[in-house]
RNA sequence: GCGAUCGUAGCUCAGUUGGUUAGAGCGCCGGUUUGUGGUACCGGAGGUCGGGGGUUCGAGACCCCUCGAUCGCCCCA
């Protein structure tokens, strides 16, 4: 609250600005999805952040709801109706299309960055938001879903994440999924008055999720509503078993939720999410929104772009949400790791920058305090928590040598300036080796001198 | 789109049934320490109480509108 008439424009509601701790989480989700897409072979592709409004209007269908009140929809100026990307997933097919992807096909590719949706902000839940994500375009065959699902699995343990369990469905192949839905329809419509509001609304436009209602008067009916195995062609029976067996055989653990639906219709076959344990600390961070990655097979998506029959899987996972769930201790910044450089007086400035240079050179990470008097400085050199301050003054220039203080221990001893990189490194080395041996550590002017 | 709770210093918050110059902790700046942090002590800056309107002799407190936040519903690609 500045004291100048004109008033500070506010962020937009539902947006964030991520800096400190959080960021840190963040940046390390991205980082551990990077290495793991690696491991997996997935290449790595940049996406626009807006599409033609047709590419997600088209993929999505007549789900009103989604492509009227939930999109982020503007026309430019040439009057074109473009969307802001609510999802990576239609982008990438069309991308698969246009420039014929197919040559490449069956193709793995990852991607991450930003997605944009028109709703309430709420726990876990923003406007502009984040996901990492993982597709496999052109492949019909079982083991795809397995490698997909298996990576999936590899970052959340990698990131840390523990009490998550992956919740597997099938929804068949076409005909599967349609004699299914013909039947809880009817199991449904047989007690609707029962129902809740919702769910009543539900059985018209999207009788599947009647499943996933959160009202208890809807889930009575649950429990006896048809089960999709009553009605799975034996090719889609056998889908799913090649799925399962794969995931058994990749050490993946897994379980059943037979009401685990996808509303949209290109949907077929495997249905996933990753969803914290009943009562786990990962439930209680998320509040209600409780999937962290979700996806499925969607061999009918292509097709409904004007492409030809082309098979897909894929999951995307929210990076905030991940961030949530990741043990900060993890993504500190490695102080014991850290050094910080002091010049005293104007003098010591350029040689102070000499000095930084080559500690960063030698991958040794470094604070320049440049800031006020030289208690300013040791205090910057104190918050970085610097395992180590170089004091550079007048005296240790004409000496030819740093002042080193150990921040722990207070003790300060001269190092000849020549051997900085390396006397440095090897003073971080030591109390590396020393840490993990439980050895104590000579005083520090003994190591210097004996260096 | 709907509902609930909330909005006081940079941050976290306290402010009795409306009553005089709006407080604390942390942080920030300065000093005790002209080249020495993390501890301690002392001092200082910083708020038109989210914004607008209304009720009242008087509003940070009450009413209306608005913006925003949080949590939930709808939706969840």
């Amino acid at each position: 609250m500045g004291k100048n008439n004109s008033k500070t424009p506010q962020a937009i509601r539902g947006t964030q600005d991520i800096f400190g701790a959080e960021a840190e989480s963040f940046a390390f989700v991205v980082e551990t999805f990077e290495r793991v897409r690696k491991l997996y072979r997935f290449r790595r592709a940049e996406f626009p952040v807006f599409e033609k409004t047709e590419v997600f209007a088209r993929s999505i269908g007549e789900t009103t709801d989604i492509v009227s009140k939930e999109m982020y929809s503007f026309e430019d100026r040439g009057g074109e109706s473009l969307t802001l990307r609510p999802e990576f997933t239609a982008g990438i097919a069309r991308a698969y299309l246009t420039n014929g992807w197919q040559q490449h096909a069956p193709v793995k590719l990852a991607t991450h960055g930003p997605l944009f949706r028109y709703e309430r902000p709420q726990k876990g839940r923003y406007r502009q938001f984040h996901q990492i994500d993982a597709e496999i375009i052109g492949a019909a065959e079982p083991q795809a879903d397995v490698e997909l699902l298996a990576m999936a699995d590899q970052v959340i343990r990698e990131l840390g994440i523990e009490g998550v369990t992956l919740h597997l469905n099938t929804l068949g192949d076409g005909d599967s999924r349609e004699a299914w839905r013909a039947a809880l329809v009817e199991h449904f419509r047989s007690v609707k008055d029962e129902l809740s509001e919702e769910s009543q609304e539900r059985l018209e436009k999207n009788p599947l999720r009647i499943l996933d209602s959160k009202d208890r008067r809807d889930q009575r009916f649950v429990a006896d509503a048809p089960k999709i195995d009553d009605f799975l062609t034996d090719e889609a029976r056998g889908f799913f078993d090649a799925v399962t067996s794969g995931l058994d055989a990749a050490g993946v653990k897994w379980v059943r939720a037979e009401s685990l639906v996808r509303g949209l219709d290109y949907y077929r076959h495997t249905a996933f999410e990753f969803i914290p344990d009943e009562g786990s600390a990962a439930a209680d961070a998320l509040g209600s929104q409780s999937t962290i990655l979700g996806g499925g097979r969607y061999d009918g998506l292509i097709e409904s772009l004007g492409g030809p029959a082309t098979p897909a899987v894929g999951w995307a996972a929210g990076i905030e949400r991940l961030a949530m769930l990741v043990d900060q201790e993890k993504t500190q910044w490695n102080d014991d790791w850290t050094v910080a450089v002091i010049p005293v007086g104007d003098a010591a400035e350029q040689e102070a920058q000499n000095v930084v240079a080559a500690l960063r050179s030698q991958s040794i990470s470094c604070e320049y305090a440049f800031k006020g008097n030289m208690k300013k400085r040791m205090q910057k050199a104190s918050a970085a928590g610097a395992r180590y301050a170089l004091i550079l003054g007048e005296d240790e220039i004409a000496d030819g040598i740093v002042t080193v203080r150990d921040m722990v221990s207070g003790e300060q001893a001269p190092m000849s300036r020549k051997g900085v990189p390396q006397g440095v490194f090897d003073l971080l080395f030591e109390n590396d080796t020393a840490k993990h041996l439980g050895d104590e550590l000579s005083p520090l002017a003994e190591r210097l001198a004996s260096s």
